[in-house]
DNA sequence: TTGGTTTAGTGTATCGTTCTACTAACACGA
DNA sequence: TCGTGTTAGTAGAACGATACACTAAACCAA
């Protein structure tokens, strides 16, 4: 079925030269080539309409310009602006992506790094992962190149530390300025909804939540964390129905709080369903914040106050970084890029009622 | 930097055998093999952890276990759930996703489906595109075996017809159910909302709209048509935007439309914001209907009636149709399956107001 | 014993590139 | 004329897996 592709042989054939000086034009040694040699090759490419095999290649240079890609899930529209954004840069350097859908779980993470080592990728970026890198550590010491968003490396963690390079917003920054929104609003009962605490980032925010209460001096009352368990999914697709179900609990409490920080917008618009299922208004009965500022923040209704996340410019660097330690020009020890995170006041959080 | 892989020659070395029978048991070629010879295998792989070069594999067989996999945009949420289906119908089979984004532009495509073809992918799934697939057959005629989702192929446009599968929901009937909905609420004066009809999903809904008036004695009237033009961006980001902009000026003639039609759930939530915007509250002064069923929907404020693609269920026949084609065990013609759409009703519609 | 058949393998050319080592042809200075 | 450089290439062995075409050994029937 498949009809023969063009090869080397063949475009050196009709352009009269040997297949190693087509080999040197199509990697860029040019230097030692007449101008015409390298016209009559180019004009033959062309005629046959040649395109480099890429399997062999690969398997001469035992590398494929490929970067691979593990995120948690899709379903979440900010993973769907990450993989845009990384796709993006990565075409500009003439990068392909293969995607794979991790779901958090270290296990089917591994498996798909392995997977993507035997396709010759050899640079993954990870999205927000497991906290436990040592899964991929192995990959790491056979010469796979890592970087990870979204997660920060502790410090002890030396083994890793040198060798992924990681880039993330300053969550625990981040989780803070949600916080401190709202108890600058004058909140002071600030109910905290999230996912199972299984990541870096979800954990850092939630510090962040705390380290802000703290310093208003408002005591932390574990009965406003609430934390979505037992949702058997892979994490996102829930998200908003955690968001849901957790506002419908805290807001049904006794002493209802008047705030609430989310782990994501998609929990945030899950939260906004569930005051609407008590009966609450946003924001005149409770204000919620969001984090990441997916683009639907903007037109949920009312428009969502959150923490942006300059997906762009980070995965830009996260795959420059990754492509220049590919190609070898970056040897320098890995290290862990933080970038600021960015209030976005919208209509969702107001001072709350006097009582 | 990168260490040797193991090979299938240290596996048979291990093993006291010849690459070949390696190579067999790899396979699937069991069949003339001592049981214990495959456990000798089995047990030097393990031992040395042995993982397949897809790269040589790809070489001598002129095709990897992966699928490429073209959307308009990662950004709608829709396309999100998309690919996360067809990853996993795809993983179940043992095979790759390589991502691109075809930004709705057949020059763009044609870039990556050679991009993909040199990489030894034959099987690609196109999702929404451009009305001509003109510049993916002469892929096509060299042994790429496609799929396209959404994209209903002319029946006289026979020179593919016969060669590219295609799944789709029944977009006509859809757009027709979600005009009718309204219709059967009491509507007369309906709007329908969408980006520049280029993709035939989009036209096809476009065409039940008018249908599902005429059925109804309505007359079509251009002015309630409002085509999103001018948008550069890709797609769908601005869905939402587009939405919101149709809404607001929909909403603002003389004799406004009290229902609207929207080619997707993301325009429906934009024209949430739209209506919002001109002080219209949904579904008293208007009803807004979708298309999609995004998980979004259900959690909108109000909860978006819509118009469910099976999505799921969809993908996963994709999927095995493009693979059964791949391996050889489909070999019939060509063919388009076309599926049924189902009303969701929820809150965004209801009855019009009286004068 | 011979011939045939089955079982359980094996030898090796091949896929399309890359890349190291080699060289033919020419120029130039002495 | 020789020796030395330089220029502009070329030859050919890999890379790792596959698959076609073989075959050694064992078995069996006549």
């Amino acid at each position: 079925m498949a009809s023969r592709s063009v090869t080397i042989q063949e475009v050196a054939a009709l352009a009269g030269t040997s297949t190693s000086t087509v080999s040197n034009l199509l990697n860029g040694r040019i230097e030692r080539m007449r101008p015409e040699t390298k016209q009559r090759i180019e004009v033959a490419m062309e005629q046959l309409g040649y395109q480099a095999n890429q399997a062999a290649r690969q398997l001469k240079t035992g590398q494929a310009p490929i970067l691979g890609l593990v995120i948690p899930s899709v379903a979440n529209p900010f993973w769907g602006s990450f993989v845009q954004s990384v796709e993006e840069s990565a075409l500009e350097r003439g990068y392909q992506v293969l995607l794979g859908n991790g779901g958090r779980d270290p296990k089917r993470e591994q498996r798909y790094a392995e997977s993507l080592w035997s396709h010759g990728v050899r640079g993954v970026i990870f999205g927000s992962s497991p906290l436990s890198l040592d899964h991929i550590l192995r990959l790491v010491d056979r010469g796979l190149n890592v970087v990870v968003f979204d997660r920060r490396l502790r410090d002890d963690d030396a083994s890793s530390g040198s060798r992924i390079d990681g880039i993330s917003v300053d969550n625990v920054a981040g989780g803070s300025l949600a916080t401190k929104h709202l108890l600058d609003l004058g909140h002071r009962r600030i109910g905290f909804i999230s996912g199972p605490l299984r990541t870096s980032s979800r954990l850092e925010r939630f510090d962040g939540y705390r380290n802000a209460l703290i310093e208003a001096g408002v005591r932390f009352d574990p009965d406003l964390f609430w934390e979505g368990a037992g949702y058997s999914g892979t994490g996102d697709v829930e998200g908003a129905e955690i968001g849901r179900d957790g506002a419908k609990a805290l807001l049904s409490m006794d002493r209802r709080p008047t705030g609430l920080v989310t782990i994501n917008d998609m929990y945030a618009l899950g939260a906004y369903a569930g005051a609407s299922d008590v009966g609450l208004r946003v924001p005149q009965d409770v204000s919620i914040i969001g984090f990441d500022d997916i683009s639907m923040a903007a037109i949920a209704n009312p428009p969502l106050t959150t923490i942006r996340q300059p997906l762009q410019s980070m995965m830009k660097t996260a795959v420059n970084t990754l492509i220049d330690r590919l190609e070898g020009s970056n040897a320098e020890r890995a290290q862990m890029v933080t970038v600021p995170t960015e209030l976005v006041v919208r209509k969702s959080t107001s001072p709350p009622e006097g009582p």
